[in-house]
DNA sequence: GGCGGTTACGTAAGGCGTAAGAATT
DNA sequence: AATTCTTACGCCTTACGTAACCGCC
């Protein structure tokens, strides 16, 4: 059966064209390493060396047959190597869901640091809200998710990555721009746009809670579930929003945003959701990364 | 020291996923694959397999090391299939040299026969004077000659591959032109084209023969080196020139050949040189197609 | 005759099989 | 409790070393 010690001591034979001089390098005895050659001549089927002759030489098979040689023994080098840049979470691939909103957040910023600390591992991303990214975890078809509510599953583990804060979106020229921040009681009976309540929970939620709080009724005139669509209608003039602070990243004109006069207003979360049972260690590279 | 043996029994597991099922299909009992596993483990130095789980299942290391270690397996499978194919001379490299370009002209069929049995040989050509390609053949710079002249070395053999006679180069026009053939007195005084005696070596001694054998004196009016140079220079009208028959395949107008009005004219060979110590299979493919 | 490769033979390492043990479902 | 992988141990293959034997320069 032929082995990779095969192809070793050829290379040696082959570079030294003398069995000795390939022996001592090989650190064993001559005849040994002459059985093996004669071995693998005979599991190729042809001669591979030109014995009758000194210095001795390699037939046209055994030309080729040395070229292909270093390379095997170079490919099962880099099989060992790749394996362990695997390992250590230096090599590999991740799919990272994200959901639209934090798109506009730190992601960007995010996925620069980590390319430049591990550059061979490929990422691919996927939009997904949520919901989908609970499930997409548990069946391993995602590696990271990137979403804001908090899960509650004992397979999923979070990790906050950013927390910032709902502030108000005004279009410009309204007269509430010139408040430099808003009293919250202002925003009752306002035209204001909302998330949706069914694609767009956890911003839903974190709004209703504002209210209910302190008891004020806003006159929802709209809902929408994208972030970037939201602050299209607030520059539109079409009312104010509650979103969080990232939406000032938003390449569009015509709205402010401006903070609420509140001692401790609404967070919005951003967290990093993995499946605790996915042991590829790229995701400990990108965790580790973010401490 | 990693061996292919344990390329071969990871692929099984892997694939597998079952180590009784691998141990299977390797014709062996489960504990001494799972010893070789651990050991190729120990030498990759990172796991490749979760174990503590049913089914067995592969780390992101032993996805990508499976992935390498089917194509260092194949890559050993080709490097054996090559250097078969490389013995029986069906694959491989061959340099011919030619004595002139035009010989390509005979040379095309040849070869085009040659590639269609022998596809994956690849050929190169370079063009050299008989005296160097006999001193190439000896330190083995080219595989195959093909030239004019006999060669009386031992090393070297040879074999013809074309006889054609000699015969008259006559201007288009020329009274000559209108013999069917010509009788060898008339060539006596005539202007003639003569290859040169140091660069055509052959050819020129082949003619000179004819003359003294005849006692004939033509008048040499000029000399070359090259058959088309030659048949250039009869197109031109400055004298009739003796060459062999194939300069008829030379894409020159206005020109025309005659044979020579003898017996048995002289005839000049093309043969085929090798250096009997030369095993490049690929010869032995090239002169066998050629009987 | 010396250098270099092969053949002959003995040894010892190690791969493989059988049997018993541990762990997961 | 059953299936599946691991550990323990003994055998037997085989790779390797030593010694003697050809075959070229």
């Amino acid at each position: 059966m032929l082995e990779l010690r095969h192809f070793r001591y050829f290379i040696a034979v082959a570079e030294e064209l003398h069995f000795g001089k390939a022996a001592q390098r090989l650190f064993m005895t001559q005849p040994p390493l002459s059985m093996q050659i004669r071995q693998l001549e005979e599991t190729v089927g042809v001669p591979l060396i030109v014995r009758d002759s000194r210095p001795i030489s390699l037939t046209a098979a055994g030309e080729v047959f040395l070229i292909q040689a270093k390379e095997v023994l170079r490919q099962s080098e880099s099989a060992i190597k790749h394996a362990q840049l695997t390992s250590v979470g230096k090599e590999g691939h991740l799919i990272i869901a994200v959901t639209s909103a934090s798109v506009f957040s730190i992601l960007s910023q995010l996925i620069a640091t980590f390319k430049q600390s591990y550059p061979y591992v490929s990422l691919e991303f996927k939009e997904m809200v949520s919901k989908d990214q609970i499930e997409a975890l548990n069946q391993n078809d995602i590696n990271i998710g990137l979403i804001r509510s908090p899960v509650d599953q004992k397979k999923i583990n979070i990790m906050p990555v950013q927390v910032e804060p709902i502030v108000v979106a005004i279009p410009k020229g309204s007269d509430l721009a010139d408040f430099e921040s808003i009293p919250v009681d202002v925003l009752d009976g306002t035209a204001l746009i909302g998330f949706a309540p069914d694609t767009a929970e956890y911003f839903c939620k974190l709004s209703e809670k504002l209210f209910t709080t302190h008891n004020i009724k806003p006159l929802i005139v709209q809902t929408a579930t994208q972030l970037h669509t939201i602050i299209a209608l607030v520059a539109a003039g079409l009312g104010i929003a509650l979103v969080p602070e990232s939406a000032g990243r938003i390449n569009i004109e015509n709205f402010v945003l401006r903070p609420l006069a509140l001692d401790s207003p609404p967070q919005a979360e951003l967290c990093l959701a993995w499946n605790k049972n996915d042991h590829n260690p790229a995701i400990s590279s990108f965790l580790e990364l973010l401490k």
